[in-house]
DNA sequence: AATTCAACCGAAAACGTTTTCGTGTTGATA
DNA sequence: TATCAACACGAAAACGTTTTCGGTTGAATT
């Protein structure tokens, strides 16, 4: 383990000063050519590549983003990911990814310890628990700190700052008006609890894609699932309605693939007897019978807007800058497990 | 934007020097309880946070460790960054996660950006064109250079370092060995090309699972996958055989799933006509039609083994610290793609 | 009254880099 | 021979922290 080189070991060997090589180095012309050029040899041989602590030290600024996400084993996260840092590294930036588990309390550990001049800025997508409960001050500590902030997919209002989000409430009437349009009369809706963000606009579009053809809400035909218990069970309590719909729309892949499966275990037909819809950028969908119509999410294209965004912030001189929220648009990727 | 609170600026306002507020603030007995007592409550209240990048470059370390695999959408490389996550985040330790997206030159990068003092340790699981060209000099650069490094999952003989793998030979040979002892006459494998090790590998299972129950190796029954290409239409080679396979081991799970598809589409049944057995630690395979039998990989075990072992290195006082190679054990998940 | 000793605090080095400013030497010019 | 510019390099500050080693008080002990 002999230890890396630096300006000083370089400097002795040559009995020269750290400025003279710093400067050899950087090819400058106050330095002899002869100097320069054995310098120059002897950094090579030895891959000299200044240490990169020292540079942030000295600049303030690391050159490097964070980014939160409740989970990374999770086909659009690691999507959004995937486009964030591509579009980091474009810009120069590396990227720095932290998980919160959905904890509240990791999220803001992992956000003290990025922000204590790690990163350059931080994106961060919202934990189910800190949306529980509304626990936002480490979002508006770090605005005050000056560390410029982008919240994706799961944002928060009450916190100013960049945000990108999928059209949740148009994906949701999209996916809801999809299935009435092709002949379902009864639509349920499998969806998240009120507190996850997402679950609840993407019912709302449900709500008023209903409204719109005039049905009314059945209070039945929403399904709140609760993933601390047994999905299985909670969404086959769809099944044993005296009036079993014909038509689910799931606001994630999971829902839907397993009120797919609950489907075939009760011998009902996909698509004839009841249509399913998802919504996701997922990996499923494409491999179930039948092939599952989703409403797609884009993931790639979010982590880019998002990283634009902070981009954007960082590279601003402006003194009022001003705060954007970016919607991604969905579209229907139209598979078999709906009527056409 | 006011910047962040420093020692020094605390020092100012109280009018004493740094180290006096460096020691009050770690409740030095060296500093009058008045004094100490006020600059904390000060520091406090600016919320107060060493400067992580001072730190790093005083210590010489950075209690961070850098993640490079080669592709982020892609439930296996998930799990495993999940496994080193939580095994990390338990040592106190951060994890930087990079892209390598297959490329050969962006490893490479990746790998010189975090040696810089960036990074105490350094995971890598093998980029496809790393594999291919056979260009192991940076590995060997950061060894020599003493930064720990861990491969897994796709590694490298030549190159001295902990490394964690699967047992792919075991599990080739669990899967075919499954199908025969099922009835399967007649097994083929969808593969990939040999210059990907784990696919090498697994198919010597198949291969070596065969002989033992004397079956000739047939050559058109090995379907090596080009990526490039489409999938689909290879892999309808083997079902346009005279001999048409009654037993399809793929080494991954989209293999697995797109032979599913094509069955469904000529009509075959599963499992009776054709069994059909995956390699994964997937995600689809539990959602399929029917669900799929897997050999399953354990990706957060082997994320938690390999950073076990970067600890292991990294806090070992040991001169002749003694390497190792980690086999993580695979097992059938059972499911209802294959007959029992 | 001289000595010792604790209590309290500051100076400075160290981590590795960049950059501004200063300084000494050389050779040419007035 | 004094002056001056050009050339080649060094000193030192700055980024923010920790820690070792002194140094100054005042009180207690001899």
């Amino acid at each position: 383990m002999k230890s890396k080189i630096t300006l000083k070991k370089i400097a002795k060997e040559f009995d020269v000063s750290i400025s003279t090589v710093s400067k050899a180095l950087k090819d400058s012309h106050e330095i002899s050519e002869e100097v320069r050029e054995k310098i120059k040899a002897f950094a090579a041989y030895y891959h000299y590549k200044p240490n990169s602590l020292a540079l942030n030290l000295r600049n303030q600024k690391t050159k490097t983003i964070g980014v939160i996400i409740p989970e990374i084993v999770h086909h659009f996260f690691s999507k959004v990911i995937s486009g964030i840092e591509r579009m980091a590294n474009q810009n120069g930036y590396n990227v720095m990814i932290c998980l919160s588990n959905e904890s509240h309390e990791k999220e803001v550990l992992n956000m003290e310890m990025l922000a204590n001049g790690i990163v350059d800025g931080i994106l961060v997508s919202v934990s189910k628990e800190t949306e529980e409960k509304g626990a936002y001050h480490h979002f508006k500590q770090l605005i005050s700190d000056g560390i410029p902030l982008v919240l994706f997919d799961r944002v928060i209002d009450e916190v100013q700052c960049n945000k990108v989000i999928v059209d949740d409430l148009g994906g949701g009437h999209l996916a809801t008006n999809y299935l009435i349009k092709h002949g379902c009369k009864n639509v349920a809706i499998l969806t998240t609890p009120d507190h996850v963000s997402v679950g609840k606009t993407r019912k709302e579009g449900y709500i008023q894609a209903l409204k719109e053809h005039q049905i009314t809400v059945e209070a039945s035909n929403i399904i709140k699932i609760n993933e601390k218990e047994d999905i299985y069970t909670q969404i086959e309590a769809l099944f044993e309605l005296s009036n079993i719909p014909d038509g689910i729309f799931a606001v994630n892949e999971i829902y839907a693939a397993t009120a797919m499966q609950i489907a075939h275990k009760r011998g009902l037909n996909i698509p004839e007897d009841i249509s399913i819809l998802g919504f996701t950028d997922g990996f499923i969908s494409a491999f179930t019978y039948p092939t599952l119509t989703t409403v797609a999410q884009h993931g790639n294209t979010m982590g880019e807007k998002a990283m634009q965004l902070l981009l954007d912030e960082l590279n601003t001189q402006d003194a009022d800058y001003k705060h954007n929220t970016v919607v991604i648009n969905t579209d229907l990727k139209i598979r078999e497990s709906t009527k056409n």
